[in-house]
DNA sequence: CCCCTTTGATTTAACGTTATATCAATAATA
DNA sequence: TATTATTGATATAACGTTAAATCAAAGGGG
């Protein structure tokens, strides 16, 4: 028992092979009860197209490739999670891939670069339409490469710059600034904030900008180097970063913390230590992540970063892009979730 | 600029599209010369093959389908690292698809056919070669239908019993069994369980099997009737039912939870409730999910399903059961991973 | 009744590959 | 030197689909 094609179709019913695709795609001309029997034969002997053949012929595919860092993260995962809600609509399939980026740790570029080379080669090998991948900013020159390609390419939460393509992310920026005000606005002057110490890690970077302009904004006077610590903002650095920092602030009486998993190890060193949270500290993350919400004793204020949202509109974007060749940027607005970490400063 | 093919080639060098491609794929006889003179050129003007031609004409696509319940889910995430992990180094690419199957709520079975029939046809319609997935008992009938298209598939996690198609597992019984010794051996005899309330919840009865087994194994003598509690083991359901335990149980030093999310609930309804844990009653859950790990204060001892190992062994077997037809059933052991949540009986 | 338009269907060709068959030229054998 | 292998390359055809061109028949207008 084989495949039925369009060719067993027309055998059946000794008409031609184009009179068939005709039908079904409702192109050309052809009398409404020629359609009908081809129609019902299709039907009954259960023809589903080969979209291999389609795409060869017709030089779309309606595939898309979608490339993250890490494929195993639930952060990315919930995004991709969006992606597919909305590409399932518009009858897109989604090839995935993993670019192994690391961007916390210095490693090899050579080996990153040769491997993010790697994974859009398959795609376009593939015959994509377009991919959405979260771009190296440190490895530039790889996505140029893939223009004559025909797939188009699209850049989620990082971006190159310079780069002709689309892009949607998150305003860090406001994030921070949403975080500061509503330690602000619970009483807080004295805020600490887990600095990166990573030069090029710039979500990062922005939500301080934001930690900033908050403060300025309120007109709070602080020395914010003091206030800061740059650190690596693993679940254990950030531990360590919340420890100095409240050694060398007495005073200080909340931390804004811009990653979830850094705000989680601040809360396991600062309670281990004897501190207790919100009551005498409150902290704040950033993210929304699953740990964040599902945090015994201590569910995680952060800031959330929507998901599912960003994944559908990114796929939005894409296709306006394939369909017209038109680049948008567009920064989506991240929301504040207040759980128990945070309390009115004593 | 548009792509490079085979003919391009052939053109440049005035041989045939013959010849290119037994040069490219080293098959047929050609000469050195020629050859080298072709593979040079190929490399000159980049040539990347086209593979939907290529599986056209050969009927092997180097796709694989996989299709999990859910992708925003760092479960099934983490299998699908595993799984992409393995099949990139044999050139297979991945096509994901979401059957959006809710095990724990009663849904209208008859959409989530329609779902499910749909992903599966969209896969075979792209020519897989074989699909992973783990399919819904409840659904059954729906894998048979596409026998005929000449995919091959594998199950994982779940099975339909009678389905010629091979599984691999995790050992529920044997998982249950090791929370429970752990507990056995930490001295705990009065050891609670957090029942399904769903009849057809397979993997959670075999954890419950491998219960009862554990305490007959040691000897231990329980009204387990009185220990057990049938909820949804939702966060919230779960922490109802551990609640209703101790309170009928007030003697209970420990409980096994089947789920990690059903541990976590209990923990946040026990701790609230003034129980001091792991001191007066240790709990352990089963999965072993970030949420386990990066719990603050109260890091959740646990059984670890092996995640990324599973999605390499399914790979295996499927490739295996793609090259040789044949079928083959594992059950993978689990792994007891003790953390903070567990503790001498007093 | 002839020409023109419309309708309904078919032929042709192409998308990029590759397996099989074929063919010409060279080398090996008798 | 005639005959047969061997080698190196090409021609043909096919995978399943569809756009464009073609063709035949029927309908409409004068």
């Amino acid at each position: 028992m084989k495949r039925i094609t369009m060719k067993d179709i027309a055998a059946e019913l000794e008409v031609s092979v184009q009179s068939v695709s005709q039908a079904l795609n409702r192109t050309g001309r052809l009398g409404s009860e020629t359609r009908r029997r081809i129609l019902n034969a299709a039907e009954r002997l259960n023809y589903r197209p080969n979209i291999l053949a389609r795409g060869l012929r017709n030089r779309r595919s309606y595939l898309l490739g979608v490339v993250f860092p890490f494929l195993n993260d639930s952060f990315f995962s919930r995004i991709l999670g969006g992606i597919e809600d909305s590409s399932r609509r518009f009858h897109y399939d989604i090839l995935i891939g993993n670019s192994f980026i690391d961007y916390s740790r210095r490693s090899d570029l050579n080996s990153l670069r040769k491997a993010e080379i790697d994974v859009l080669e398959r795609m376009t090998n593939r015959g994509v339409d377009g991919i959405i991948g979260t771009p190296n900013p440190r490895i530039p020159g790889v996505y140029e490469k893939f223009a004559a390609d025909g797939a188009v390419f699209f850049q989620l939460m990082k971006r190159i710059p310079g780069l002709n393509a689309g892009f949607l992310g998150v305003d860090n920026v406001e994030g921070g600034r949403t975080a500061v005000n509503h330690l602000i606005s619970l009483g807080h002057e004295r805020i600490g904030f887990l600095q990166t110490e990573f030069s090029d890690y710039e979500e990062i970077k922005d939500r301080g900008t934001g930690y900033l302009k908050a403060l300025i904004a309120r007109g709070i006077v602080l020395d914010t180097d003091r206030f800061e610590d740059p650190g690596d903002l693993s679940f254990h650095g950030a531990g360590s970063s919340a420890l100095r920092l409240v050694k060398r602030n007495p005073d200080m009486t909340a931390l804004f913390a811009p990653t979830d998993m850094a705000a989680l190890g601040a809360l396991q060193a600062l309670t281990e230590a004897g501190k207790r949270i919100p009551e005498e500290l409150s902290v704040i993350g950033y993210d929304d992540l699953e740990l964040a919400a599902y945090q015994v004793i201590h569910p995680l204020t952060t800031v959330a970063q929507p998901k599912e949202e960003l994944g559908r509109k990114a796929f939005e974007l894409l296709q306006e892009q394939i369909e017209t060749g038109e680049t948008r940027n567009l920064l989506m607005p991240p929301k504040l979730v207040v759980r128990r970490t945070t309390a009115p400063a004593g």
